[in-house]
DNA sequence: TCTGGGGTCCTAGGACCC
DNA sequence: TCTGGGGTCCTAGGACCC
């Protein structure tokens, strides 16, 4: 990032949501709410959707019940799908600049020359528009902070592309925001700065920076620097290294049998064993956590067990038998346990892991046949081959597996269920 | 019956060290 | 009755992001 360049924020509108879209086009137009995980709530919407007054995180059974809504179209939510349009996306991003931070499945921050900023996101804002059929917003100004309140803009007005290159016009835009549309700042930090008077992002912008810090934080200061024009955020173009993994699901019916539990939390530990090693991580430790519904009736209860590992590994058979272990630790009688969740943290690279003194039988054994479960995934990815451990929900969805009761089959990640078109 | 999942960072406070 | 000063490390909790 050098003086001569701005920051952009490119964002898709509504993304899980406009990914659907795009594949089945019937829906454009619709009302259309993409759900949680078990279909358990409201995680997009279209414009439509957004118009018939349906918020975020409603749940799903609610509306689905309300004579109001029932034109409104809902899709259980296709993760791999939309990792697939992400990537699609960011590809088209890297041609225009190296500078480039992905920063979520939908938004991506970039750098760009100031003098061609709004010229050349323009012309990504079509190119996106042709090539994926995907409607995003474009936010350009020379903070990150700025960048994120350009491209709130830019979706407001329908524009696509916004840019705040004078201090005039961004704080007037400033004062029509309020304070937890910046970036940063959501409602428990709005009710401490309420009593002092700063309910704008423009009020916020005019606090000092440095009793801000001794008042509240130091990322509020960097905020407010940030709103001013002054660069604090910068780009992160390499990822930083993940110290965490975690898998944690809401099952699709409560499980009551110890070895049901066991057989989860080892199904859940191979998931997470497979993203450590395409991160390039290894953990020192697995932790089991079980609970039951908070929202359910009967006794609720929520307890975790850690365990060491003989070394740090990434390997699917000593981490899943160890979760399944910890499973039936934690596990006790007379619970309907609806969440599982299974946690890899302290992670590090491979070559920096603390080797044991002692190698263990079996544990070079563990690291080839998990490098060969991963080259067997990679070959066979896009068909209806899979490979796994164990017999956790492999031929036949196990009955604690989620409900995804409106899954469109239609994808681009597989070759058996690619969109057809007909000339 | 049915309310997501996956991350990061900061701060305060306690334990412990010399 | 008096009872330093400065440091590190760890953890829990809180807040934020999408």
């Amino acid at each position: 990032m050098s003086r001569g360049q701005v920051y952009a924020l490119v964002d898709v509108d509504a993304m899980y949501a406009s990914c659907e879209q795009v594949l089945q086009p019937h829906l454009w137009h619709r009302p259309v709410v993409v759900l949680s995980n078990n279909d358990g709530c409201v995680i997009a919407r279209t414009a439509q959707a957004k118009a018939r007054g349906i918020a975020m995180g409603q749940p799903w059974f609610q509306l689905a019940r309300d004579p109001r809504m029932q034109d409104v179209v809902a899709r259980s939510a296709h993760f791999e799908l939309y990792g697939d349009f992400s990537a699609r996306l960011q590809a088209i991003i890297a041609s225009y600049t190296p500078w480039i931070q992905p920063y979520s499945i939908d938004e991506c921050y970039l750098a760009l020359p100031r003098d061609r900023a709004a010229a050349l996101a323009r012309q990504l804002h079509d190119q996106v528009g042709r090539w994926l059929d995907l409607p995003v917003s474009i936010g350009i100004a020379p903070t990150r902070t700025l960048a994120h309140l350009a491209t709130e803009q830019a979706k407001h007005t329908g524009a696509g592309v916004c840019e705040l290159a004078e201090p005039e016009q961004w704080q007037q835009l400033l004062q029509q925001w309020p304070v937890t549309e910046v970036w940063g700042i959501a409602e428990r930090m709005a009710q401490r700065l309420a009593p002092w008077g700063i309910h704008t992002a423009a009020q916020l912008a005019r606090t000092d920076p440095g009793w801000a810090r001794r008042l509240w934080s130091v990322e509020i200061e960097r905020t407010i620097r940030e709103l001013r024009g002054v660069t604090c955020i910068p780009l992160e173009e390499q990822p930083p290294p993940r110290q965490q993994i975690v898998h944690s699901r809401h099952l699709g019916q409560p499980v009551t049998e110890r070895e049901t539990v066991a057989e989860v939390a080892g199904s859940f530990a191979d998931r997470v064993a497979r993203r450590l090693r395409r991160h390039e991580r290894v953990t020192p430790m697995v932790t089991v956590q079980l609970a039951t519904s908070a929202v359910a009736p009967g006794p609720q209860t929520c307890t975790q067990a850690t365990q060491t590992l003989p070394a740090p590994t990434a390997a699917t058979r000593p981490m899943s038998t160890t979760a399944a272990e910890l499973a039936r630790r934690a596990w006790r009688p007379g619970f309907h346990y609806r969440r599982v969740t299974v946690l890899a943290a302290e992670l590090t690279a491979p070559a920096d892991a603390t080797r044991p003194l002692l190698v263990q039988d079996g544990m070079e054994g563990d690291e080839r046949l998990s490098a060969a479960l991963d080259a067997l995934t990679t070959r066979y990815s896009g068909t209806s081959v899979t490979l796994g451990f164990g017999r956790a929900g492999m031929r036949h969805p196990p009955a604690w597996a989620q409900r995804q009761h409106h899954l469109w089959p239609v994808t681009t990640t597989r070759w058996d269920r690619l969109p057809r078109v007909y000339a």
